[in-house]
RNA sequence: GGUCGCUUGGCCGAGCGGAUGCAGGCAGUGGAUUGCAAAUCCAUUUACACAGGUUCGAUUCCUGUAGCGACCUCCA
């Protein structure tokens, strides 16, 4: 049984879908005006890794993304550039979802775009009129917190003793507003800025309202999880169900998951800190994608995590020695039949695994199953213990486990192209004869080509570095 | 100003009121293995921010101090 920590009841939960063995789940998806850093990306890896154990699970999945492509900064860039809002953003979703499939996350099975939306929230809005929760104010049209007794529920900031806009971050462009809480559904057109021609007047959408719309067309007015960042409970994950339980009457989400900061060398990523770490910018540096999804899924989500390179570097050895174990199981020669030590092996390492994740994802300690598990294969494998049958069962424990955390990599093997392979020949006669000198001057010519040669008692074996 | 979280060995990070694991990964060191390597395996170095308190016993509970971080309408 999943139990995952809901920041609405502020306790661990056991996971129960609403319906029957389907999961309805969203995620706030990336406000695209720049390119996605590993922050954002910690919570994407996040919402991935939930979503793939709620399939090894046995659940049915809609997972839906939403991507805001209409906001304050984006026309401001836009502008900068002169171009049309419409064409910046969706070279910023292109290289978001570059990083994303490299990354190794799954696609949700929608993926929407805010813009393509505005009917759906123009609805939501004038059933919130027809509710008496909005008021217009200079041409927009504003959300009425006082009218929803459940605001606050979420985040429970006790607003009494709370300065609005006590952050320092102080909004320069308020409008007339009730109550300073109160927040912007609809904004009213501005000259050179994106409009939409509406019932409710010429004019763009407020930050939240996209959510809510897209959500509940998605996936209904009431459905199983909503995920996102922890910046997120508070302004915009409270107010998208004061809109949408103001709209609907009914509860918006069953269970709110958002997982934490990432920090970068002890510090909040800030560009002008220079901690401030894209995937692209480490993929330059000559790190792998892998390493980046391992390091990122290796703390979990209800905890900061301390990004370094030192431990990115780290990150990069142990899915190499990962990867390395999965092929060296795929091509060990074993001896025919089995040996009923391993299926007890396997199947501790599925439970402590499987119990791990159950525990609100304690990524770590399923990583230390994993890590013990290829232990004591390794062991067997060298024992020769392991046999043909043992074999391939161990192999589709690596591929239940690489179903969640997708780290392993491919365990298929290219080919050598005829020259290195000539060369890996000849070594191999050299050895025979014992002629070393010879044996060691070509691994070094080898080493140098970017191949690494392992001698094993099954055979030579390479891999590039 | 209000509310809240974190602080574990060189680094990243689990975990628990003491009885058979002071997880796991990375780095270092020593060893096994190897023609030598690589890979693998084994061993291993003052660990639980500081000061009090509760307790037979606290790294684990409570209080205070310090540092870091989060939210209080840009933010994953």
């Amino acid at each position: 049984m999943l139990n995952l920590y809901n920041t609405l009841t502020a306790q661990v939960e056991e996971f129960h879908p609403l319906e029957n063995n389907h999961v309805r789940m969203y995620v706030c998806g990336p406000t695209v005006y720049d390119y996605a850093h590993i922050g954002n990306f910690r919570t994407f890896l996040f919402a991935d890794l939930l979503r793939r154990y709620l399939k090894f699970k046995g659940y049915e999945l809609t997972h839906v993304m939403n991507i805001t492509d209409i906001e304050d900064k984006i026309i401001k860039r836009a502008s900068e550039e002169g171009s049309d809002f419409r064409e910046f953003t969706t070279k910023y979703i292109n290289l978001f979802f570059e990083d994303w499939d490299a990354l190794g996350l799954e696609r949700p099975e929608q993926i929407i775009r805010a813009t393509d939306c505005v009917d759906d929230m123009i609805e939501i809005i004038k059933r919130l009129d027809a509710n008496g929760l909005t008021y217009q104010s200079e041409g927009s049209t504003y959300y009425r917190i006082a009218g929803f007794d459940g605001y606050g529920k979420l985040s429970k900031i006790n607003f009494e003793g709370n300065i609005a806009g006590g952050s320092e971050r102080v909004d320069a462009d308020e409008y007339e507003k009730e109550n300073v809480r109160d927040f912007v559904l609809w904004k009213a057109a501005k000259p050179g800025e994106p409009s939409w021609e509406t019932e409710i007047g010429a004019g763009r959408p407020g930050w939240h309202i996209e959510c809510s719309a897209m959500s509940m067309k998605a996936l209904g007015e009431t459905f199983d999880i909503h995920a996102g960042g922890i910046d997120l409970v508070f302004p915009h994950h409270e107010n998208e169900i004061a809109q949408s339980e103001g709209a609907t009457g009914k509860p918006f989400v069953k269970y709110w998951v958002h997982s934490e900061f990432l920090l970068a060398e002890g510090e909040k990523m800030s560009k002008s800190k220079g901690n401030y770490y894209t995937v692209r910018g480490l993929v330059d540096q000559g790190f792998s994608h892998r390493a980046i999804r391992y390091m990122l899924l290796s703390a979990q989500h209800l905890k900061q995590f301390n990004f370094t390179l030192e431990g990115l570097r780290g990150a990069e050895t142990t899915v190499a020695r990962l990867q390395d174990f999965r092929l060296r199981l795929r091509e060990a020669k074993c001896n025919p039949g089995s040996n009923p030590a391993m299926p007890v092996l396997s199947k501790r390492a599925l439970a402590r695994f499987e119990a791990a994740l159950d525990d609100d994802l304690n990524v770590a300690e399923a990583l230390a199953a994993i890590h013990d598990f290829v232990r004591e294969v390794n062991i067997a494998l060298a024992d020769g213990t392991i046999k043909d049958d043992d074999q391939q069962e161990m192999l589709s424990v690596v591929t239940k486990f690489d179903t969640v955390f997708n780290i392993f990599g491919d365990a298929r093997q290219e080919m050598l192209d005829d020259e290195i392979q000539a060369l890996v020949d000849e070594r191999q006669v050299a050895r025979k004869a014992k002629n070393f000198a010879r044996s060691d001057e070509i691994r070094n010519l080898l080493a140098e080509k970017g191949i690494i040669l392992e001698d094993t008692k099954d055979g030579v074996r390479w891999k590039r570095k």
